[in-house]
DNA sequence: AGCTAGTTTAGAACAGTTCTAAATATCTTG
DNA sequence: CAAGATATTTAGAACTGTTCTAAACTAGCT
């Protein structure tokens, strides 16, 4: 059982940071290792920290930010704002949308077909849409 | 030309403080006059403080950041996430949507008709939707 | 190997928000 | 309308998530 290559869609993490002008560092890597492992994850920079720190990765709190943000510039990380007092980091950069637990702060991707957003007026002069997010929040009923 | 009563939903301001068990003290009042004089209006904490200051009302910011929160669970006022480092309250607490302009980190009603948000799956099993948040992300084009 | 520019890091600094407990205001009730 | 009980306000400390700083380290040249 050989190890998986670093991937995201067909390319390699590593080519795709290149081309982004970051160096595929040890601590990049290894954090590229662990958020693109499994599928669609939402976690937010401490949560990738602990995991990383749990793994036996060693890696300061400071490169994750660091990290998250360059990711997300490069296009491989998307950030959702749902909690005023956390930032969620998305590994899926496909539109989609969210459930949002209130109860315990979770976000979770809104499974199933997508959800029409229909009747958006044309964005004001002189702006483009850079995004349209939809948050469906949950509740505990 | 007399002061105008302070009230939302022709309801006043002070009954509904009284329903949610909250005394109608001089700064909540002076407060929900400042909120609820003209339309919607989408502030902070910071922004709300600033604004009474500068007219000489005396309040404290821990007050203002109370007198939020509590005018949220009154109903009065909604909370909206567009921005990881600062809360907004909107004054328009009727379903809608919002623009948010990237750029200079300012939120505004959507204007006109409103969004459609069709194909929503059911809410997972034992959630309810609280709510449901559309933003339009705008950046400069 | 040695150089250079990019990267990582610990810890300090920062911003927005919440907490604390003492002072003050409001609302009863007599 | 004074007294007592309870709610509210406040200044400032504390807290939390995030960013900054500048010194140490590393990757990628040559």
């Amino acid at each position: 059982m050989r190890k998986k290559a670093r991937e995201t869609n067909g390319q390699s993490v590593v080519m795709r940071l290149r081309q982004a002008g970051l160096r595929p560092t040890r601590q990049r890597n290894e954090l590229a290792d662990l958020l693109f492992r499994d599928g669609n994850r939402h976690l937010t920079a401490e949560t990738l920290h602990a995991e990383a720190v749990n793994r036996g990765i060693r890696v300061s709190l400071a490169t994750v930010y660091n990290t998250l943000h360059q990711f997300t510039h490069a296009g491989l990380l998307r950030q959702v704002m749902v909690d005023a007092t956390r930032s969620y980091f998305d590994t899926n950069t496909v539109e989609h949308h969210h459930y949002y637990y209130e109860d315990d702060g979770m976000l979770a991707d809104i499974p199933g077909t997508d959800i029409d957003v229909g009747n958006v007026p044309d964005a004001p002069e002189g702006t483009k849409v850079s995004r349209v997010d939809v948050v469906v929040r949950l509740k505990r009923s």
